[in-house]
DNA sequence: AGCCACAGCCTT
DNA sequence: AAGGCTGTGGCT
């Protein structure tokens, strides 16, 4: 690199060194990559004006003599083709001069030189929206400039730069603290703690993934993300506001039992292990108790369709009306609750539950003598079967009958006789051997019951007095569904292939996962912050309309105590951003990226909706003004009627002083590109 | 696309 | 300790 003591110019024209503005005829433009420098701040300054205007900075002109540290294999090369490809587009007189500074910026950025000749054409084969170029797009905009690679784990730098984790470490532990392509300077946390760029993550596997689809023949259908690609652990996304289990994404399913798969998770479904579930297996929590596949929903206590049967409950305590005894329980339906507004439990019925959804499900699987598998939560306190911790699998049960009854809170409740039939024993009991076919007990509730079902016919889930077991009497019923991590190529051509999976191009997958975590929509403007978190500028403006940097405090009118530092929250983590606010730059290698992805996106559908050939159109409405783009934010803005859309809370105690609203024209000019 | 759910974290 | 809040995922 250069220099240490020489640094060009910042994004606003001071100087970094010295830090004024240097007038016109005092700054120094570099020929390659035209960053304006401070005369003199510099410490080796062209000796003629000839010099001058074929003046290199150092950065540009030690690119060659100082390649990036992981570059060692491919040389000098990729430098002198980057300089040769800077210097095609400062000649290439068809382009304006914002095209060509779009382009040098894709180009540092990482720009591909792969294709050999076109160097920025990446970005232009829009209405193509063939699947692998997609992945060249990515390739062309999001390689890290150190290793010119496609990043496994891209992180994403305050001013906007997209870098691999290992090339960023490995940058950083050289003692850099200025950001490889603009100087800018890292912030301590950034260089210390640099957090994965999630969005980037998801849409460069997607981009991987697609190009392997559609190089092996016919395209597999494609799951918004596939079982195997999931982490091992559950996880947040990028959407979800808060951390933890509750708005996890679940991780990998471990076992290839399709969803409703009836009886016990066998060894020969558990290729993880090869030990399948086992009665007494514990897990931390519902989410891990999925990944398994012995209760699937992360909520709700019944899994089943309506017209199929329940392949598994869960007993956590939610419905007062549980009675529990082990060997056997009896436990109550879903529903009876006002869910409305965002409550997800509540306690206190206010209308009678019906045989109807879950419930019904229930209802069939008693009818048909379903095995029904049974996991136990430790919140459910009151029983003595529960596990200390976690969720437990006890087993499989069978519903021997079920009817309606008044409730304990009065409203009629749904009840389910449950009686164990497994082949293991019980967690709770030191005996050998697996249940055998016992007695119902007697049921005092059954004298108050109504619509009450038994089962009539053979159950499908029965004891074998000659193999002493319990077993399949009747064939278990076919699976609806597929098992989500198996490769799902061949054979069977009537297999159900989920909705979104059908109507979204790859474009537009990629583009959903560009969409702000505000307002929901394709990000514009796209802002990283130093938490790895993406949003539209404009909305993160919107977001801190209002505050200031720093608060006025004051002591009940004596004194002005110090200003104290106004914490201004990550909408999607709590992290403090209010540095990073102070001077957010867009992340154009994204911008770009989505750009294109719109353009294509677009085209692809004019062509379906016209059936015929497009003709090149101007593509200037899609451009954006390069001052917009990395204008001040102040931290000031706006309306703030249009904050509140449910997303952000106020917070009362505080009172914030408006500098001034001189942002809000910007704003609404650039949320009127949103598309999509 | 809307509804529903015996979660799990955070705030009060 | 109790209640509030809220992405997710499956069913309809």
């Amino acid at each position: 690199m250069a220099h240490d003591s020489d640094l060009p110019c910042d994004g606003d024209g001071r100087c970094m060194i010295c830090k004024i503005s240097p007038p016109v005829e005092e700054t120094l433009t570099c020929k390659t990559c035209v960053t304006p420098w401070h005369l003199n701040c510099l410490s080796a300054r062209p000796k003629t004006l000839a010099d001058a205007a074929q003046w290199e900075c150092p950065d540009c002109s030690n690119l060659i003599s100082s390649p990036p540290p992981s570059t060692a294999t491919s040389g000098s090369e990729p430098s002198a083709i980057l300089i040769a490809a800077i210097r095609a587009i400062e000649s290439d007189a068809s382009l304006s001069d914002q095209d060509k500074a779009k382009r040098r910026q894709q180009l540092l950025s990482g720009g591909g030189s792969d294709d050999g000749d076109k160097t920025t054409d990446a970005n232009n084969e829009a209405g193509v929206g063939g699947d692998s170029d997609v992945l060249k797009l990515l390739t062309g905009s999001f390689n890290c400039s150190f290793c010119m690679q496609l990043p496994d784990r891209p992180v994403t730098t305050p001013c906007g730069h997209n870098f691999c984790l290992k090339c960023f470490e490995k940058w950083v532990g050289q003692g850099k603290r200025t950001c490889a392509i603009c100087r800018a300077s890292i912030p301590p946390k950034m260089a210390s703690q640099p957090r994965i760029n999630s969005s980037l993550v998801i849409a460069i596997r997607m981009a991987k993934l697609t190009k392997s689809n559609t190089a092996s023949g016919p395209p597999k259908p494609y799951y918004s993300v596939l079982n195997q690609n999931r982490p091992d652990k559950a996880y947040t996304t990028e959407r979800a506001k808060k951390s933890g289990k509750a708005n996890a994404c679940s991780g990998k399913i471990f076992v290839t039992v399709p969803p409703d798969h009836f009886g016990p998770i066998l060894a020969e479904n558990d290729p993880e292990r090869g030990t399948g579930v086992l009665v007494g297996e514990t897990w931390e929590d519902r989410m891990e108790c999925r990944q398994w596949g012995a209760h699937l929903p992360h909520v709700a206590g019944i899994s089943g369709q309506s017209h199929y049967g329940a392949q598994s409950v869960a007993l956590s305590g939610g419905y007062e009306d549980d009675e529990d005894h082990g060997e056997w329980f009896l436990y109550t339906g879903s529903g009876g609750r006002d869910l409305s507004g965002n409550k997800r439990t509540n306690k206190t019925q206010s209308f009678d539950q019906k045989f109807e959804k879950y419930n019904e499900a229930l209802r069939v699987s008693c009818r048909k003598g379903y095995p029904v598998r049974v996991v136990r939560s430790h919140k459910e306190k009151r029983s003595a079967y529960a596990p200390e911790k976690g969720v437990r699998y006890d087993g499989i049960y069978r519903i021997e009958k079920c009817w309606r009854k008044p409730g304990i809170q009065g409203y009629k409740v749904c009840r389910y006789l449950f009686v164990r039939c497994d082949n293991d024993p019980a967690p709770w009991t030191s005996d050998e051997n697996g249940d055998r076919p016992r007695d119902l007990p007697s049921i005092k509730e059954l004298k108050n019951a109504t619509d009450v079902t038994e089962r009539k016919s053979t159950p499908s889930w029965d004891f074998d007095v000659e193999k002493a077991c319990w077993v399949w009497k009747v064939p278990a019923p076919g699976s609806r569904k597929q098992v989500d991590n198996v490769d799902v190529e061949d054979g069977n051509s009537t297999r159900k292939v989920r909705r979104k999976t059908q109507t979204l191009s790859v474009s537009e997958r990629l583009l959903k996962e560009f969409c702000c975590v505000i307002c929901h929509k394709v990000m514009t403007l796209p802002l990283t912050t130093p938490c790895a978190h993406n949003f539209c500028k404009s909305c993160l403006q919107e977001t801190f309309a209002g505050q200031t940097l720093m608060k006025e405090r004051t002591c009940e009118g004596r004194r002005t105590l110090r200003a104290q530092k106004n914490i201004m929250k990550c909408p999607s983590c709590s992290n403090d951003i209010s540095d990073y606010l102070k001077n957010p730059q867009v992340n154009r290698e994204l911008m770009s990226v989505i750009d294109t992805l719109q353009r294509q996106t677009k085209e692809s559908e004019e062509n379906a909706v016209l059936g015929e050939e497009i003709l090149n159109t101007d593509e200037k409405t899609d451009d954006i003004e390069e001052e917009d783009i990395n204008s001040d934010i102040d931290i000031v803005i706006v309306d703030e009627s249009k904050v509140n859309k449910g997303l952000k809370r106020k917070k009362d105690g505080e009172k914030m002083e408006t500098i001034s609203n001189k942002a809000k024209q910007e704003d609404d000019e650039s949320s009127s590109l949103v598309t999509v």
